[in-house]
RNA sequence: GGAGAAGUCGCCUAGUUUGGUCGAGGGCGCGCGACUGGAAAUCGCGUAAACGCCAAAAGCGUUUCAAGAGUUCGAAUCUCUUCUUCUCCGCCA
């Protein structure tokens, strides 16, 4: 949600700003709104007044004896009026609210405009493997090592669906392992969310309405808001945790992460060059999130991508970090840098970890606060997030760059300690 | 899931039977000040948010007693709906 405020002061700068992203914003209705707005308030309020005055008059008049009944008509007409104003306003309050929801978060200054092919590398980690063999895919890999048993997955829940079973299912939970222990050592405080959401969350997060209909919604009410979802990353959850509260100023920096799965529709997305574990309905992904003070949210986010993009490195693979443009950031955050982690299969680099500043976004939709010792005003914290990581883009990784000739897989070392010193998975 | 009780200013509590100077009293906590060499104790003062006048401060006004709706000239107080918590029962990991 944008400051309706900063709209005001400068509607042309907020345009140019959003217009980085490829979004028209046309201010001109809503501060014409929020213009009648201010104008009935003022003559609404006055009338109050008016009223609340006369009110207490007649317990007085009362008291001394004087008839009171002759008031009653003149403040049943006060009364009406009011109750037609502030009709008005709700209405244009609920107008300005929901134009202003629909409106996608800033872009940071330094963004550069436009879409993907805007992107900037900023990083790069190693280099592709070379190998002196013809390499296999992730999926033959996993399917051959028995890692993954994605026929089975299927016919149990469809497309998009696989099981992590022996090996497979402790190398998930190594990563997942991992790095718990490595966001343990940094004082990160460890979340286990609810996995089930009600729709404050995902309105908060900044994904309601627009994305509503790319979760798994639980039940089926024809009005959501009272419906519960699975959440789609944890960060719909720990976003709200502190949703209406005002935080002590000396809490800053929060931080958090959270294991969670991930539940995504991921409608008309299934594509031949996804395949196996790269783009499903369920994946286990660590999320990291920040309450940041806004002077630090900058420093906070250069944390979480270094702390991302150095899970990657200590598993050893060959990765890049990318500065995404304006129109590539998701619409709540200002700024997105992607770890994209290779695969050489397919011959790109693909997302395992995407880490954010929403800035005061997300907080202003679910008025999440801190009091300012200065002002002892409060004021909205910054809310970043980071995936810290998605293993489902890893396993891939993993199992491609570490191939051997022989059709095993060498263990990243900093995952043996988590799967009972096994260094090597073979047949 | 069934039955009952309850949700008041950071926390605890008064007020709800009899609707009207109750936006709300008291205690704790916290802040400032006095006393003290310093501290404790004591005493005094203060103690929410949102919105509007307004870009900000001061000031004034409006709104907010779980949320929403209703009755009324007027609602913390009466009615309805929803949510949450507690107790008992049921069911279970």
């Amino acid at each position: 949600m944008l400051d309706l405020i900063r709209i005001r002061n400068n509607p042309q700068a907020v345009v140019d700003a959003l217009a980085k992203k490829g979004y028209k914003a046309d201010f001109t209705q809503i501060i014409a709104w929020d213009d009648m707005r201010k104008s009935l308030i003022t003559d609404v309020e006055r009338l109050k007044a008016q009223k609340n005055k006369v009110s207490g008059q007649i317990p007085v008049l009362k008291r001394a004896g004087q008839p009171v009944e002759p008031i009653f008509e003149e403040m049943r007409k006060l009364g009406e009026q009011i109750a037609d104003s502030d009709a008005k306003i709700n209405e244009l309050i609920e107008n300005i609210n929901s134009a202003l929801a629909a409106i996608p978060n800033i872009p940071d200054d330094d963004l550069l405009p436009g879409e993907k092919e805007n992107n900037k590398v900023v990083k790069v980690v190693g280099e592709p493997p070379k190998f002196d063999f013809t390499p296999k895919n992730h999926v033959d890999m996993c399917t051959d090592l028995g890692l993954i048993d994605y026929e089975r997955g299927v016919k149990l829940s469809g497309n998009g669906f696989w099981i992590y079973r022996g090996l497979g299912a402790r190398l998930e939970w190594a990563l997942l392992n991992f790095f718990i222990d490595e966001h343990l050592k940094d004082g990160y405080e460890f979340i286990l969310p609810p996995y089930q959401l009600g729709y404050d969350c995902g309105f908060g997060a900044g994904q309601f309405p627009k994305f509503s209909d790319e979760v798994y919604w639980l039940d089926c009410d024809e009005d959501r808001k009272r419906n519960r979802f699975m959440l789609p990353t944890a960060e719909t959850a720990l976003v709200n945790m502190y949703a209406g509260e005002i935080i002590d100023e000396a809490k800053l920096p929060m931080k958090f992460f959270a294991y969670s799965p991930c539940f995504r529709k991921e409608a008309g997305s299934a594509r031949a060059e996804e395949r196996g574990m790269i783009r499903g309905h369920q994946f286990n992904k660590i999320e990291m999130v920040q309450y940041a003070h806004p002077e630090h949210s900058m420093e906070a986010f250069e944390e979480l991508v270094e702390k991302a993009a150095g899970l990657v490195e200590k598993l050893g693979l060959h990765f890049r970090v990318s500065k995404l443009a304006a129109g590539d950031c998701s619409a709540s955050m200002a700024r997105t840098y992607d770890v994209e982690v290779w695969i050489p299969s397919m011959g790109i680099y693909k997302e395992c970890s995407s880490v954010s500043n929403a800035n005061d976004y997300q907080a202003r939709r679910n008025n999440t606060r801190y009091r300012d010792i200065k002002t002892g005003r409060p004021q909205y914290v910054h809310t970043l997030n980071g995936s810290g990581l998605a293993t489902s883009r890893l396993i891939p990784a993993i199992v491609e760059q570490f191939q051997n000739a022989d059709g095993s897989v060498t263990v990243p070392e900093v995952l043996r300690k988590y799967m009972g010193g096994i260094e090597r998975i073979e047949k």
